[in-house]
Order: C-alpha cells, then sequence, then structure tokens
DNA sequence: ATACTCGGGATTGTACATAATATTTGGTGT
DNA sequence: ACACCAAATATTATGTACAATCCCGAGTAT
C-alpha cells in the first residue's frame, strides 16, 4: 500500500541539487528491490517522506525516465520499471557496447604518455596489495581509467551516453559493495586494455573491454542476485 | 540577447503534454540552429514565449540534458550544447552502435512469419512507385522495421535506447524532410537487412544495419549542412 | 588597481489551484 | 439478494503563482 518503505527518510539534503538526490536514493530504493516493479511513483508521498517538497520530485522523475527505470503515463503518472537480473544484465549489456565502441574509438587517439602513466599508477596499485584504503584507491583508479578512454574516444556524446550509465553502476556498486577479488581481477584486466591500447591494437582494445564489463556484470549479479 | 529567436510562439499546447511538445520545440529549434551553443536557456523567458508556466517548461530542460542537447550547471541552469556537423554524426554513431548490436540480437529471435510479412509490403511498396503518399507510407514501414527489429532484440532497455535516439532522429528528420531518393535506398537497404535476417546470418545483419546506418547519416548531413 | 558591497536577474524550491483518473457508494433491474 | 451501472467522491497528476536563495556584475571606497 505504501509507495515506499515505511522508512522516514527526514532530510539533511542539502539546498540545491535537491533533483539529483532524489534520484540516486530512488535509484538504489529500485535496486535494492524496496521499490517494485509497477509500484506508484507518487509525487506527493515521496515529497513527504523526503520532506521536501514536489516540484524536485517531479523533476528527479523524469530523471528517472531518462535512465529507464520508471515509466510515464499520460495523466497517470510514474511507475518503476522491473528490475531483477535480467534487467541487470541489460544494463551491463548496454555498457558493453558503449564503452567497447568508446575502446576502439580512443584507440590512436589517446597520448602515450598518459596511457604510460596511468599504466604505472596502476601496476603501483598491484604491487602495493596491503594497504586498508586499497578500496578507495582502486575506485578511483577504475572511474579514472574508464572516464579517460570515454573522454578520449572522440565522440563527446558517446562519452556522456557512458557518464550516463555510470549513474546506474555507481548506484548498483553501493549495494554491492568493493568486492576485493572483483577489483583485483578488474585491475588485471584493465592493465590488459591499455597494453592493448599501447599495442594501437584497435581490436584487441575492443575485446578486452567487451570481456572485461561483462566479467564484472556477472560478477555483480552473482553478488547481487545471489540464489535463495 | 533574447535567449529564444523573437517568433511569437503563441500556444495551441494541449493540456498535459506540455512538457513533451516543449521538448520538441526546443529540439528543433536547436537543429535548426537558431538556438546557439551556450545560449542560456532561461525558464521563465521560454516559459513567456510558450504562454505557459515554468514548471514544464522546467522538466522539459532536464528532459533535453538527457538527450544530451542541454547542459546543466548548479544555480546555473540550462544551456545548449553546441551542434553542427560533428554532432550530427555523433548521433548517427551512437545510433549506429545501438541499431546494429539490436539487428546482431534479433537475429533468430523474430518469426519468421513476421519478417516475411513485413518484407512484402516493403516489396510492394518498393514496385508501387507512383504513388503521391509515397513519402508517407515509405516513413511508417521504416518506423515499422527499426522497431520490430528494436523490440525482437531481447533487451528492452536496448529497445529504450533506440527509442530515445529516435526521438532526435525524427526531430531531424522535422527539418530535413522527407527526401524521395533517401527513403528510396533506405528501402533498399532495409530488404537486405531482413534478407540477412531471414538467412539467420547476424554478422551479416549487423553488418547491413552499419551500412544502413552510416548511409542515411551521410545523406542527413548533406542536407542539413550543404556547406554555405 | 583591488577588494567589497549592493542590486538585478535567474534558478531553485514551496504552496496552491485545476483537471483527470481511480474508487466507492448508492441505486436499479433482474 | 445479487450483479451491474452510474453518479459522487477521493486521490493524484499537471500546471500556475509566488518566495527565497544564489550568482554575477556594476559601482564605490580604500
Amino acid at each position: 500500500m505504501n509507495a515506499i518503505g515505511t522508512e522516514q527518510q527526514l532530510v539533511s539534503l542539502s539546498r540545491g541539487a535537491l533533483r539529483h538526490d532524489v534520484v540516486n536514493r530512488l535509484l538504489k530504493a529500485i535496486f535494492q528491490g524496496e521499490l517494485t516493479a509497477g509500484t506508484r511513483l507518487v509525487v506527493q508521498g515521496l515529497a513527504d517522506r523526503f520532506g521536501i517538497s514536489s516540484t524536485p520530485v517531479r523533476e528527479a522523475l523524469v530523471e528517472l525516465e531518462a535512465v529507464g527505470v520508471a515509466q510515464f503515463t499520460h495523466n497517470r503518472g510514474a511507475i518503476v520499471k522491473p528490475f531483477g537480473p535480467q534487467q541487470l544484465r541489460d544494463i551491463f549489456h548496454l555498457r558493453r557496447i558503449l564503452e567497447t565502441e568508446a575502446a576502439r574509438c580512443a584507440c590512436g587517439r589517446l597520448q602515450r604518455e598518459t596511457l604510460v602513466t596511468l599504466r604505472f599508477q596502476m601496476q603501483e596499485l598491484a604491487d602495493d596489495d596491503g594497504s586498508r584504503q586499497w578500496s578507495e584507491e582502486e575506485m578511483g583508479s577504475d572511474r579514472r581509467f574508464h572516464e579517460l578512454i570515454a573522454a578520449g574516444c572522440g565522440n563527446a556524446r558517446l562519452a556522456d551516453e557512458i557518464s550516463r550509465y555510470d549513474t546506474l553502476v555507481q548506484a548498483v556498486r553501493e549495494i554491492v559493495g568493493n568486492r576485493r577479488q572483483v577489483q583485483e581481477q578488474a585491475l588485471d584486466e584493465h592493465l590488459a586494455i591499455i597494453d592493448a591500447l599501447l599495442a594501437d591494437d584497435a581490436e584487441s582494445a575492443a575485446m578486452q573491454m567487451a570481456r572485461h564489463i561483462a566479467s564484472t556484470g556477472t560478477a555483480v549479479e552473482m553478488v547481487m542476485f545471489a540464489a535463495g
């Protein structure tokens, strides 16, 4: 009956950027399964629970529709779209398509020096194994890596779309957490991709990227939907 | 100085779906070059010119940001992003990526009968050359074709993204108009893709689709940015 | 010349009105 | 008594009007 969990989400939402915060909260709620498919996203209800006004909520909803987790019907508001293993796979499928093409296009367009530097930092991380805040570092490295390729692909729009999907992936990551093993594997795969880029082998880079995304996709799926 | 052209756009905008109409108008304006890069999209100004209130305009703006033609800066509102030949190419590049993968995935997932039927209708169109409303028919055929593949690719999200890009392409189409020659070529390419699908040759279908999108992309670019 | 303040303009958020849809209630016919 | 239809009511989406905050630039004083 209740549109959102009973948790009384009172606000420490910083003035300005309300919309963004609402988007992230709802994303998380949907991915966690608190908001299930078909649930009506009642504007006033959400506004009350978040302790804010309706306008930012409405704007958040159109953003949610844009990222494909909610759906508007005219004069009937928004409902949440299904989210489960299949939808997670779909997300990573899209991400794979986008980032693969980005890697292909970025090949030969990035400065060697930049690549070498990044590779060095990553290699260092791979060795410096024991540090307690390794996860954080790896997190940053991961982001930089993917952003570098996206930014260097020569298609600003493609970079934007990748960034859009990064929003979703970040939300997933918040739920899944940072598994050490997954991050280590990711690091290896990143290195392989950089090597392909350094070798000016676009197709190899694309292939490796495809494998990389697919692998993290299945890893995430394992964690999120451990058979119950 | 003026945020939008001086044209006094008075409204016959039907109640409900205001947002959508605003989106389309602004899209058209941006693609036509009336709104150039960096122009501030002042909410109140647009609301006045459209004769409506600010809320739907604001929602339209976040939608425009989502489709990548506007950009928000916090507490400084939205500005229009650059649009020119390069950006048009970027759009068709994305569309190519998406639809190519859709074709690849749809191969073997569509009912033969559906394909055969569609092929028959298209072949009929190819023959029935003289009709005066040929353009309209072709238009519908085009849409059906691409929607069929998108819907049948097995990834609802991919279908959604394709639909999102269709919004952009439709806006472009409104400006470019329906060139007979382009449509005829498109029809041929559609037939080739269907044949590949019927032959269960996913890679061929993907290839043909890539060529098809690329070809219409360059055709559109020719028309829109005829060297001046 | 530089730093500071103050004012105009615009974004962001709130409160309210209107219209459309869903629901419930009451009546009617079988 | 029960099913079904219709009108009234409640809920919610959509749009309008308004207030507060924020950014930027002009003017001024040091």
